[in-house]
RNA sequence: GUGAGUGUAGCUCAGUCGGCAGAGCACCAGGUUGUGGCCCUGGGGGUCGUGGGUUCAAGUCCCAUCACUCACCCCA
């Protein structure tokens, strides 16, 4: 039969990949639990229109890199590019959003984007997102913006260059881009890329942010939105550094820094690496206070960030499983059972570990135990079926001792540190 | 959407002028009775991406096609 093959730019993940992902995603909910910030599950589909609201119909992402489709309904869907404004339409149906208290909340999973793949992109990717509404003080920035590098601290990332800047609101920004419009309009078109002179009308900051050479030149000499900034922007900015610097986070001010996402404004923010490629903001996020109103709840502040789980995996390449605590070689047919149930035994008891179902040779079962990198290896024959016993051999020492059947469990403690519990039953 | 590059064993890759399909690693089994790692010996494994063409002969040359990779763009 012919093979199914995958489709372009989705990936299936094993180990140890996809032991870096479980890694991500756990030191993130321990991380995040500290500062009160609460897991979430939301839908992977929405309606179109919720995407093209939010992030902005002028934007790539809308216009040319959604997966949209019609439902049996005629209905237009669309698969989510990105989280926020899932997040958003769910806490505006919610309880919370008419509250008046602060929430804060993250969530991880999927997003899909039709674009070409390339290393740290892909059509299904995976996201960590965090959001906080209903505060707009400079501490609601500083809290996220120190959790995220907290968060990558503790993933043991330490080279990544932090870049922030302000995209002013509602009241300063117009008028920082009508003046924008005008220095634009009044340069030679040609010595902006074809792709810019069309953005100097449709969206004159995202020139500031093109790459081609001539486009920088001229951004070097433009306007800064940094300078025109209104009173309340720029004290609220100020104090979002300072508390970024009283918190020793080393970052960058970057006035060029525009992201593709129409909502952001005030405080916008992307960690960037050196390391994994072009593709080099591992998380970007910013600042929200009209979104949840245009998308037709309370006129609630928000803030948020999503961290690229792909391409924080290319800094990743040394997480492991931890080892199993043992491996139980059985030598003789007639000791399987007994091996199935010391196998189970042991499992109720904690200890993870695997038995082998068939009878080989020893030093077969050692083999494969030693490539396992078990702790213990357990071995049970004829001779141990008849004594009640079962052989415990230390796999880093080579020793090994006969121990008692009903003693396994203290016999594998000895050489066992203790299993980190991951949940805390009540 | 645009450009460049690469497709040979499970993985990483050699393969000369067109002349028998290769190596390392991995896997499996042995190296004295029931003992792993190091070492030694042996073994299993291939639609040379696919389809055409040129040729006595194609992994190698030509055309097409598919897949993957990187970059542009955009973004996490």
């Amino acid at each position: 039969m012919s093979r199914i093959s995958k489709i372009k730019g989705f990936f299936d993940l094993f180990p140890p990949e996809s032991t870096v992902y479980v890694f991500m995603e756990e030191t993130a909910r321990q991380m995040f639990a500290r500062y009160a910030y609460q897991e979430i599950k939301i839908p992977i589909l929405e309606q179109t229109e919720l995407f093209a609201r939010s992030i902005g119909l002028e934007t790539d992402v809308v216009q040319k890199e959604m997966y949209t489709f019609q439902d049996r309904k005629g209905r237009s869907l669309t698969m989510r590019p990105e989280a926020t404004a899932g997040v958003i339409r769910a806490y505006i149906d919610s309880p919370a959003s008419g509250s008046g208290n602060v929430s804060r909340y993250f969530t991880a999973g999927p997003m899909f984007r039709y674009e070409r793949p390339q290393k740290g992109r892909a059509r299904q990717f995976h996201q960590v997102n965090v959001e906080m509404l209903g505060e707009d003080s400079a501490f609601a920035d500083g809290e996220v913006l120190s959790m995220l590098w907290s968060y990558l601290q503790n993933l043991g990332l330490h080279k990544l260059n932090m870049q922030i800047n302000s995209l002013g609101c509602a009241k300063c920004r117009p008028k920082f881009d009508a003046g924008l419009r005008k220095f634009l309009a009044g340069l030679d078109q040609n010595s902006l890329c074809t792709d810019c002179q069309r953005r100097a009308m449709s969206n004159p900051m995202r020139v500031l942010d093109c790459k081609s050479q001539g486009c920088r030149e001229v951004a070097s000499k433009a306007p800064l939105i940094l300078d025109s900034l209104c009173t309340e922007c720029r004290v609220h900015f100020r104090h979002v550094l300072e508390i970024l610097e009283n918190f020793n986070i080393d970052y960058e001010l970057n006035p060029y820094l525009v992201r593709g996402l129409d909502y952001y404004q005030r405080t916008t923010f992307e960690v960037i690496s050196a390391d994994i490629g072009a593709q080099s903001a591992v998380a970007g996020g910013g600042r929200y206070d009209g979104l949840v109103r245009d998308l037709g709840g309370p006129d609630v502040p928000g803030i948020g960030f999503a961290c690229g789980m792909e391409r924080l995996a290319l800094l990743l390449q040394n997480i492991q499983e931890r080892p199993l605590d043992f491996y139980l070689a059985v030598l003789h047919q007639d000791a399987m059972e007994k091996a199935m149930i010391l196998t189970q035994r042991l499992r109720g008891k904690g200890f993870h570990g695997e038995m082998g179902f068939q009878v080989k040779s020893i030093k077969s079962q050692l083999r494969s135990a030693n490539k396992k990198n078990v702790k213990t290896c357990l071995l049970i024959g004829l001779d141990e079926l008849k004594g009640g016993q079962v052989q415990v051999k230390d796999m880093s020492t080579g020793v090994q001792r006969a121990v008692s059947q009903e003693d396994v469990e203290q016999a594998l403690g000895l050489n066992l540190k203790s299993r980190a519990e991951n949940f805390v039953h009540h």
